[in-house]
DNA sequence: TGAATTTTCCAAAGCGCTTTGATAATTGCT
DNA sequence: AGCAATTATCAAAGCGCTTTGGAAAATTCA
């Protein structure tokens, strides 16, 4: 059933049908209801192809999923931050369009995003120190978000991002208020500006204290379960093991656990774990009690809040760039205690 | 730049623009160098609303992740599928559409993907008993591919499977032959598909042995580490606790470990844990030797497949329907070992 | 009651592409 | 050279919608 059609068939023009569907005052009330009725019974619903080829919008936005191809890792928390932008879509009648992108050819895919019109604009995922990503999509001339940011980059652009620096300081002086001195830093790749700013904080923190920070105690990588077990496996070696972990994601936090465990040391006791969590749906820091002491902030709403602000964006065309900061909450758990120089 | 403008620029016609650009054989091969030449200085690319509108296909796919509003719950296995899927799709020219729907509204969003000529095929997730979306997806007629299967549905569908019964029976008959008899099912929600019928494989290995199953070591729940912490904190509570545990994901596999270790007990020799394990990028079963012995199948290679199966389905469309059933391969890890009654 | 509004509806153009049916330019053959 | 066959190009219609610029019908006002 096409417009023309359901027209006919109510014996009116395309005009009055397409007006009465789209809310528009011109157009009495009763035929309004007769046309809805008439939709709804033939189950019409306007061709979105045409729709959108007649109104110059896609109405749908883009995220571009980076896959390195050496990796091949993606990113947990991708799954609970789409679920959150989805959310703001389906409810402003946008779709939302994933691709994968290995690095090399991501910047086609931007490009081609563009000259097909596929898109109204784009969420930027996983930016990096310096991502060229954001130069290219100002020229591009396509709305973006970042999610997170990019040092480095001093163009102005909008991004939504988390408080990682202030996180990561707030978690070390918890920290270091327990008596720790020996803070192993568990981190992501340090070429993402997220663990970037992570180091930062935790860095300024142990400086304000008068505390050496020590490249033994120091790693960054995936942050894979296994990551957090091998780094914890390792560090626990040393002639002067770290008394406590602060670790950049949920995931390793438990292949740290594991580790420590494995070892023979209790948790809150022996060691002090402290990680990032991003409310991951499946991987809930305990139910009541968190399970890790954490720095807490919902990747979801994140996601919810970085589709608002790209709709913003998308809508009010070229006024001045958005953002937002989000400050990460700590919560305290049973995974730490005062150091133990047992 | 659009078409007009570009063939007005070449001092040529729409048609043969149009033509050197997708590749027909009528023009001749020095225009279309021309042509192509052009195109990529220009940056042109065919919008792609209104080729799909010419043409009248969607070149996109739609994946609709149902989010019941109860759990809030992202399945953790989706960020894999889709990474899997996504690289046939942008290898192929098609687009992935995602929709989030709340359960309530979740066939209207398969209504209006049909209506609205979104997209040309649905991939089916999560899979329950009985579940009646095929019925709806058979009748909207749409092509339609479901990742996993709905026991108790007998009309006929394509779909992608992995054998979950038979990895069940495999990983049950394992510790069943390491002498293990009191073997925990921590399984997922039995509603789904997947989790039925890995039950039925742990049921029919427990009972060609003979082995009573005991309904106080069987749990059935979303699959969240913490889960499996609770469960197998509860079951080592009771007078005969449980040898084994078979777990259906390895995420509440991290969390029975936690459990275990946190009740002084040792993995692979006082107690066995056996997973499912769907090789997520993220949550990787160690490097080289598994940290569990697990059933394994690679969700992103589901993924694939599935694609590259809806692409053949939308191609040849009401051909019969398509299957495929991938078989789980067992690992032994370290985490398992023969019966210790200690 | 008739003119002036206001309300309700419509025909037709246009969005940017593909594709059909025809024409113009080449080539091959005798 | 002259005609048929082939190759290369084009004008125009059509995909299903929105929207502009009117026109017809209903209502208001004097």
């Amino acid at each position: 059933m096409n417009l023309k059609e359901l027209s006919r068939h109510l014996g009116l023009s395309q005009t009055t049908v397409s007006r009465a569907l789209n809310g528009y005052p011109e157009v009495k009330e009763a035929t309004r209801q007769r046309v809805l009725a008439a939709a709804r019974t033939h189950n019409y619903a306007a061709n979105n192809r045409a729709k959108n080829l007649a109104t110059g919008q896609a109405m749908a936005t883009g995220h571009v999923i980076p896959l390195s191809s050496r990796h091949e890792m993606m990113n947990p928390i991708f799954g609970d931050f789409i679920a959150g932008a989805g959310e703001v879509y389906s409810k402003n009648g946008y779709e939302m369009i994933l691709s994968i992108a290995n690095d090399d050819d991501e910047a086609r895919v931007y490009r081609d995003l563009k000259a097909k019109g596929t898109v109204d604009g784009i969420i930027v995922h996983g930016p990096k120190l310096n991502d060229d990503r954001i130069a290219l999509l100002n020229e591009i001339g396509l709305p973006f978000l970042v999610h997170g940011r990019a040092s480095g980059i001093t163009a102005p652009y909008s991004w939504l991002d988390v408080n990682n620096r202030s996180a990561f300081k707030r978690a070390t002086d918890f920290l270091l208020d327990l008596g720790h001195r020996k803070i192993a830093l568990i981190n992501g790749l340090e070429t993402m500006d997220f663990a970037y700013r992570r180091r930062d904080g935790y860095h300024r923190a142990l400086e304000e204290r008068g505390v050496r920070s020590d490249p033994d105690i120091m790693r960054s990588d995936e942050m894979t379960e296994f990551f957090g077990y091998r780094s914890a496996c390792e560090m626990m070696m040393l002639d002067v093991p770290p008394t406590a972990y602060l670790v950049s994601s949920i995931i390793s936090a438990f292949g740290v656990r594991r580790a420590v465990e494995g070892a023979g040391l209790k948790i809150g006791k022996d060691v002090s774990i402290v990680t990032f969590d991003d409310a991951l749906s499946y991987l809930r820091n305990g139910e009541d009690v968190p399970i890790f002491t954490a720095a807490r902030s919902s990747v979801r709403d994140a996601g919810r809040r970085s589709a608002e602000l790209l709709l913003q964006l998308i809508r009010t065309n070229n006024t001045s760039p958005l953002s937002e900061l989000l400050e990460a909450e700590l919560m305290v758990g049973t995974s730490t205690g005062p150091v133990n120089n047992g």
